[in-house]
DNA sequence: AAGGTCAAAAGGATTTTTCCTGTATTGTGA
DNA sequence: TCACAATACAGGAAAAATCCTTTTGACCTT
C-alpha cells in the first residue's frame, strides 16, 4: 500500500445494516473506500480463495454465526499472515481482546468508539501497521498484573467442549456419553475448570463461559 | 408530517460508531434526514423535555446502559404516546419483540436487515403509522400458537428474584436466606419455574433468563 | 531403565439438586 | 359460610453434583 493510493477496506460483520452503514461512513473518509462486505468468516475466506480479494485492512466482527471472528482470525494468521486485520466488537472483554491480539490482529476496536477514532485507526494501521486505543491499551496493561489471567485463556480442546456442553441441560453422565469419555473424566474436567476459572459450581462455569464468549446463548 | 416534508429521524443507540454510520446511510435515503442522535434513553428524554426535539420517527435500540429500550419505551408511551418509535435490535427474541410492541412500538427491526428494508420501514411508518417485517410477523403469529408464552412473561416478583439469584453461585439454601424464605419455598419456586419455562435444571433456568433478558451477565 | 509429566479414569463420601406428595393459612368470590 | 385458589412450607427419597485422593498407562526426558 503506497502512500498515495487509496486505502481499501473490507468489512466482515453479520449485521447487514451495520456493515452497510459503516460502508457509507468509511467512504466519507478521504483516501479510503470499502471494497468488500461479508456476513461471516466463510464469505471472507471464499473471496480470498477466489483471488478477487484485494483489501488493505479487514474490519472483523467477533460475534458472527457460521464462522466467527476467532476462527476467522486463526485461519487468516495461518494462510494470510500479512493481511492487516482490525477486530471490531461490542464488548471490551479482556479475554476476547487478548485472544484476538494473540491471533495476530493489528488492533481492537469497540463499536461505541467515535467515528473519528475509526478514521485515525484505519490510517494508523495503513501507515504504522498497528493501532491500539487507550481503552484497549489499558486492558492489556491490566492483564499484565493478573498473573492467573493467562491460565484462563488456555482451555484445552476438551475443556472447552465440556464447558460448552455444561451450558446445556445435559447431566454430566450424558455429557460423558456425547464426548465418549468416562463420567469420572468429565468430573476431572469439571474440577480442574472450577479451580482454573475460580468458580464454585456449574452455574458459575456457565456464567464465566458466557461472559468470555466461550459459550453461545443457544 | 405532511406528504412532502422531510421525514425527520432520531437515533438512540449506545454504539456511537453504529449510530454515526447509520446516520450517513439514512441521509442517503431520499426525503429523510437524521435530526438527533443519543446514546441512551436519558439523552432522548432530556432532549424531548427541552422542547428542542422534533423527530417523526425514533429508532430505538434495546440494549443500552443507563436507560434501556424497554424503560425508554415505557416512558415514551406514557408521556409522548403519539411519538412513532421503531425498535432496533440485534436479536429476534420473541419476548423482546412482544414486550416492545406491547409498550407501543410501531415496529421492530433487526440489525441484520437489509438497508433497503430500513428505508421501506421508515417510509411505511411515516405514511401508515406502523411497519412489521415478515420475520417479526412470523414471530408474532408463532406466539399465538403458544398459549403458554403468555405465562412466561408473567413471572411474579419473587419468581423473578429467585431466577436472578439462581444465576449466581449461591446454593438454594443461601438463596432462601437472602430472600428470607424457607428452603422449601424456594424449592417450590424452582419446581414451578421448571414447569412454566419448560426447563430441566438450574442451568436451563439460567440460560432461559439470559435469553429473555431477565438476568444480566454479572 | 528410572523418573517425571499428563490425560483418563476410579473409589468413595458428602452436599446439593431435583422430584413427588401433602399440609396450614389466607384471602376471595359464590 | 363454604369451596377454591394461591402461597409458604414440610417430609422423604432418588438423582446429580461436588469433593478429595489415587491409580493406570502412555509418552518423554535424562
Amino acid at each position: 500500500m503506497s502512500q498515495n493510493a487509496e486505502i481499501k477496506i473490507a468489512i466482515v460483520d453479520d449485521h447487514l445494516l451495520f456493515s452497510s452503514s459503516l460502508e457509507k461512513l468509511i467512504n466519507t473518509f478521504p483516501g479510503m473506500s470499502v471494497v468488500f462486505k461479508g456476513g461471516n468468516g466463510s464469505d471472507l475466506k471464499s473471496a480470498m480463495q477466489n483471488g478477487t480479494f484485494d483489501a488493505d485492512i479487514v474490519l472483523l466482527d467477533i460475534n458472527m454465526p457460521v464462522m466467527n471472528g476467532y476462527e476467522t482470525m486463526d485461519w487468516l494468521s495461518r494462510v494470510h499472515p500479512d493481511q492487516a486485520v482490525l477486530a471490531l466488537t461490542m464488548d471490551d472483554d479482556e479475554m476476547a481482546i487478548l485472544r484476538m491480539i494473540r491471533s495476530g490482529a493489528k488492533g481492537y476496536l469497540l463499536k461505541d468508539m467515535h467515528p473519528e477514532e475509526l478514521e485515525q485507526a484505519l490510517n494508523e494501521v495503513a501507515q504504522k501497521g498497528y493501532y491500539h486505543s487507550e481503552q484497549v491499551t489499558r486492558t492489556l496493561i491490566n492483564s499484565l498484573f493478573q498473573e492467573d489471567e493467562d491460565g484462563m485463556l488456555n482451555l484445552k480442546e476438551n475443556e472447552l467442549k465440556f464447558l460448552q456442553l455444561a451450558s446445556t441441560e445435559m447431566t454430566y453422565k450424558e455429557i460423558a456419553d456425547v464426548m465418549h469419555l468416562s463420567p469420572k473424566t468429565i468430573d476431572g474436567y469439571r474440577q480442574d475448570l472450577f479451580q482454573k476459572l475460580n468458580v464454585k459450581n456449574r452455574v458459575g462455569l456457565v456464567m464465566f463461559g458466557l461472559k468470555h464468549n466461550l459459550i453461545k446463548l443457544h
